[in-house]
DNA sequence: ACCTGAACACCGTTCAAGT
DNA sequence: ACCTGAACACCGTTCAAGT
């Protein structure tokens, strides 16, 4: 009786309600009515919280990037920083694959959030401090470029169902961490 | 006067010119409007010449392929492994840049053309071969996965304008091809 | 102050009707 | 045998009107 119209929804419940759909369903059923219907309201009260469509998928983006960063922390844990490069790989595929939807959005709208420090978020510092410590600091940022395109382009084309002449999917992951590992911990030649 | 109603187009043009549009403005310009459009005919028209949208997709895809397994062959040249796979990575960076609407089709479609063997095509022979000679026949996909996988995350990246913490782009291209190269060479430790 | 139906501009696609 | 306008089902987005 306070208010004239007190929320019926809110910019959390609508972000958390579109990642689910986006994991759930794929970026093609991430309609403004489909979120609606999941929040309970139409589509046109959606535009009281979110800007448009573009300005949602972002949001829900940044979220996907807060939760990979802590992933990521937690997975360089040992300190040796080869075995933590190959772990942060690892870990980061295998999120992937669980969260197809919201890896598509990491590298199609480029997240400020991949740069922007926050709480917990910084995601790729585990990986630079990483790459820093075996390929030296002056080829550190060229070092960590080399892993991430590696594992985006490796777990793009395995999702898009590009790996299609055979062979076993898992080991060549494997053997393209343990190569790139030693590879930029040397010189070129 | 001979048939009641000659073609007033084509399936080559209407490829052509959605290759077109998609090359100038971007995949989200290619609707089926805009081809009919710069083929001289109505929407509706499309359908006898192609199913539907999706299809009309692959066949551009398709053709780029073809026009890009062309390029890597050429670009595999010396004999020399080592050269020709720095060659083969390079064409294909400055060709991607050239045409990014074609190139987002290679990755996210994935096009049969990229396997199927055809006049020129089979486009990726010359990378395989090429990582064959580098890491021996038994390691030949894993190598020439991951050069591919590196490759299309560093173009893809750039493309999306994900490196923004500084550096020199063109640097780390040719570091990471330098490495990788060294890298499939070798044992991993 | 938020929510809603109606409306608008745009898609992809189908189909009966033209020639 | 191909092309067309009209129609339909869907989008994203705006806005006046409700409460």
């Amino acid at each position: 009786m306070a208010v004239p119209a007190p929320s019926r929804t809110s910019l959390d419940a609508i972000v958390r309600s579109g990642r689910a759909v986006l994991d759930d369903e794929g970026i093609d059923a991430l309609t403004m009515q489909r979120v609606a219907a999941a929040v309970g309201v139409r589509a046109p009260s959606l535009y009281k919280h979110v800007r448009d469509r573009d300005a949602l998928i972002r949001l829900i983006a940044a979220d996907v990037v807060r939760d990979l960063g802590a992933l990521l922390h937690a997975a360089a844990a040992t300190g040796d920083p080869r075995t933590d490069l190959v772990a942060i790989a690892h870990e980061f595929r295998a999120w992937a694959r669980a969260h197809p939807g919201g890896y598509a959005l990491l590298f199609s709208r480029v997240p400020d959030a991949w740069i922007t420090p926050g709480p917990d978020a910084d995601a790729i510092e585990p990986l630079l401090r990483t790459a820093a410590a075996l390929a030296g600091p002056d080829h550190a940022l060229e070092a960590a470029r080399t892993v991430v395109a590696w594992a985006s382009g490796f777990i793009g084309m395995e999702l898009a169902g590009a790996f299609r002449m055979g062979g076993d999917v898992d080991a060549a992951f494997g053997w393209g961490i343990e190569h790139l590992a030693a590879a930029i911990a040397a010189p070129a030649r």
